[in-house]
DNA sequence: ATGAAAGCGCTAACAT
DNA sequence: ATGTTAGCGCTTTCAT
C-alpha cells in the first residue's frame, strides 16, 4: 500500500529511456521516435504512473486551470453557466476551478487574488461591474480575463453575455404592448446583482417613455428565492390595488409570486401577468403561464470557456473579445 | 504592468531577512522574533507579494485543496453540500476543488484520478457504491476520504450520510399510516443514482410488509427534473385508476407531479398525496401541501469537510469515521 | 532523436 | 532565532 508515489523516472527506467524522452513521449512533444513514444507509454501504463501536475506547472510555468468566479453555487442559473463552461472544458485537458462569492464584494476580491495566485491559464468572473480592488486585480493579472453574464459596460479584457438594461427595457415594451398598465416591480439582493438592476433600470425607463409610471416598487435586501417571492408578493398586492402585471428581478421570485397567486385565488396571467427573467425549467413546467426573458445561460459559460482556451492556445494574455448573445421574450412560458 | 511576478526571495531582500525567514514568518511557523514576523510581513504587503501555492506545494508535499465529486452540478441538493463543504473550509485555509460527473460511472473514476494526481488533503465523494475501478482508487489513494449522502454499506474510510434504505421505509410506514392504499412509485434515472434505488426498495419493502403491494411503478431512463415529473405522472395516471399516493424519487420529481395535478384540476393532497424527497425550499413554498423527507444537505457537506479537515490537522491519511445524520418526515410540506 | 544540466519557488532538515 | 543546503518532480534550454 501507499508507499513512494511514481515519478517520471520510474517511468523512464522502466522503459530503458531518459527522464527527457518520457517525459516528451508523454506529453506528445514531438522529436521522439514511435518507437520510444510506445515504449514509454506502454511503461507508464503498466507501472500506473500519474503524472504530478503540480511539478508540471512549477516547472513549465503554467497551469491547465481555468478560474471561475460566481456569485452563487446553488443558484440555478451559475450552475448552468458552470455546466456550459464544464463542456467547453472537457477534453480540453483544462481544468475548472470555482470560486464562490456568495454576492459578497470583500470576498470577491479575495477569491480572485486566491485564483491568481494558482496563476490559472485564464479566468471567468461574474459581472463587469467589480469594486475598484477586484478591477485592478484582474487588470493587473496579465492572463486572460472574460467577464460574463453582462455587456452593459467595458470589460477587462473580454466578456460573453446579454445586454441587461436592453433586456429589462425590451420586456417594458413588450408588456405596455399587451394592454398592461398597472405595473409593479418586485426584487431581491440588488445591492449585490448589479444585472438585475440594470434590467429594472432599463424596464423603468422604458415604461417611463410611454408615460406609464411603476405603479409601486418592493425591493428586498434579502437573498433571491421562491419563498421570498411568495411573501413579497402578499405584501405588494396588500399595498396596492389595481395592479395588472408584475416585473420580478427574476423567475425564481417571480414563481414564488405565482404560487402566492394560485394559493390566494388570483387569476394569472388574466387579472395579474407574472414577469420573471431567465427562462428557467421550472418555469417551462408551470401549470399556469408566466412571462419571462430566455437567456443563454450554458451558451454564455460555453464561450467564456472557448475564448480562455484560444487565449490559451496563441499563448496569449488577453482574449479581446466582447460577445452579446440574443435573449428572447415569452409571453406565456410554461406548458399549459 | 506584468513584469516578473514577486517571489518570496524579493521579500526577503525588501525585509532584509533571509528566504527562510520570510518563509517562516510568513506562515506564523514559530521560531521567528515578533521583530522579523512585523518586517516581513509589512514589506510583503507593501511590494505586493502573494505566495506561489504551487511552489508551496512541491516542496512541502501537500496541498490546501480538498477534493469534491459530485454527480451535477446543477442539482440544487448538491450545490446545497457544497455550501456546506464551502463553509466548513472557509478561513481554514483550505480550498474545495469541485469535480462533476454527470452521473456518468465512466467519468467518476477519471474525474477521482485527476483529482487525486492533485495530492489533495482529502476526497469528498458521493455515494458508498462505486464501481470497482473507482473504488480502487479510493483504497489506495493515501489519504482520507468521506463518501457522502448514504450510510447503506461499507465505506472505504469515512461517510456521512442518511440511512436511504430506512427513509425509504418510513415513507412507506407513514403513508399507510394516512391510510393510503393505492400507492405508485415514480423515479427517474435510477441507474445512476443508486441512493433512490435504495429508498425505493425500502418504499416498497415496508408496503409489502403491511401487505400492500405498489399499485404501479414508473421507471424512467432520463435524468430528474420538473418537467420529467410533470409527463411522467400524467403517464401514469392515464394507466392506472384509484391511485391515492404516489412517492416520487426526489422532489424535483414531485413538484413536477404537483403541476400536473393542478393543470389537471386533481385535489392535492385530498384525493392523491403527492411525496417526494429532501425537503427543497421549492417544496416548502408551495401553494398546495405535499409530503416529504427532510435531509440535511448543508449539514452532510459541512461535517464531511470537517472531518477532512481533521484528519489533516493530526496528519493523518484516514478520517474512520462514520456519521448517520438523522431525517424528518413532514406530510404537509408547503406554505397554507 | 536523445540526453545532461539547470532551475521553477518554495520548504524540510540540518546547521549555527 | 536565523541561515544554509538540498531537494520536491517536472520541463526548459542547450548540447550532442
Amino acid at each position: 500500500m501507499a508507499g513512494k508515489r511514481l515519478t517520471l523516472a520510474d517511468v523512464a527506467r522502466a522503459a530503458g529511456v531518459s527522464k527527457m524522452t518520457a517525459s516528451r513521449a508523454l506529453r506528445d512533444a514531438g522529436d521522439v521516435s514511435r518507437e520510444s513514444v510506445e515504449k514509454v507509454q506502454r511503461a507508464a501504463r503498466e507501472i500506473g504512473y500519474i503524472g504530478n501536475p503540480i511539478a508540471m506547472s512549477l516547472s513549465s510555468q503554467r497551469t491547465n486551470l481555468v478560474g471561475v468566479v460566481v456569485p452563487s453555487a446553488s443558484n440555478i442559473v451559475f450552475a448552468e453557466v458552470l455546466a456550459g463552461i464544464t463542456e467547453a472544458l472537457s477534453d480540453s485537458g483544462f481544468q475548472p476551478v470555482i470560486g464562490v462569492t456568495d454576492y459578497d464584494l470583500d470576498r470577491e476580491a479575495e477569491t480572485i487574488r486566491s485564483m491568481l495566485s494558482w496563476r490559472p491559464a485564464g479566468l471567468i468572473v461574474t459581472g463587469l461591474d467589480q469594486p475598484e480592488a477586484a478591477r485592478r486585480l484582474l487588470e493587473h493579472a496579465g492572463l486572460p480575463v472574460v467577464q460574463i453574464m453582462d455587456t452593459d459596460g467595458t470589460p477587462t479584457d473580454g466578456c460573453v453575455g446579454i445586454a441587461q438594461t436592453d433586456a429589462g427595457a425590451a420586456m417594458g415594451r413588450a408588456l405596455l404592448e399587451q394592454g398592461r398598465r398597472r405595473i409593479g416591480y418586485i426584487g431581491c439582493d440588488l445591492a449585490g446583482d448589479t444585472r438585475a438592476t440594470k434590467r429594472w433600470l432599463g424596464f423603468e425607463a422604458a415604461l417611463a417613455e410611454a408615460g406609464v409610471p411603476l405603479a409601486g416598487t418592493l425591493v428586498a435586501d434579502r437573498s433571491s428565492s421562491i419563498a421570498a417571492g411568495r411573501q413579497l408578493t402578499a405584501e405588494f398586492l396588500s399595498q396596492h390595488t389595481n395592479i395588472d402585471c408584475i416585473y420580478y428581478s427574476n423567475d425564481d421570485i417571480a414563481v414564488g409570486g405565482l404560487f402566492h397567486c394560485l394559493h390566494a385565488g388570483i387569476p394569472v396571467p388574466e387579472e395579474i401577468l407574472l414577469t420573471g427573467f431567465n427562462g428557467l425549467d421550472l418555469v417551462e413546467a408551470l401549470p399556469v403561464p408566466i412571462a419571462t426573458t430566455i437567456t443563454p445561460r450554458h451558451e454564455i459559460g460555453f464561450k467564456a470557456a472557448e475564448l480562455i482556451l484560444a487565449a490559451a492556445e496563441r499563448r496569449s494574455t488577453r482574449v479581446d473579445t466582447r460577445i452579446e448573445l440574443p435573449t428572447r421574450i415569452e409571453m406565456a412560458a410554461g406548458f399549459h
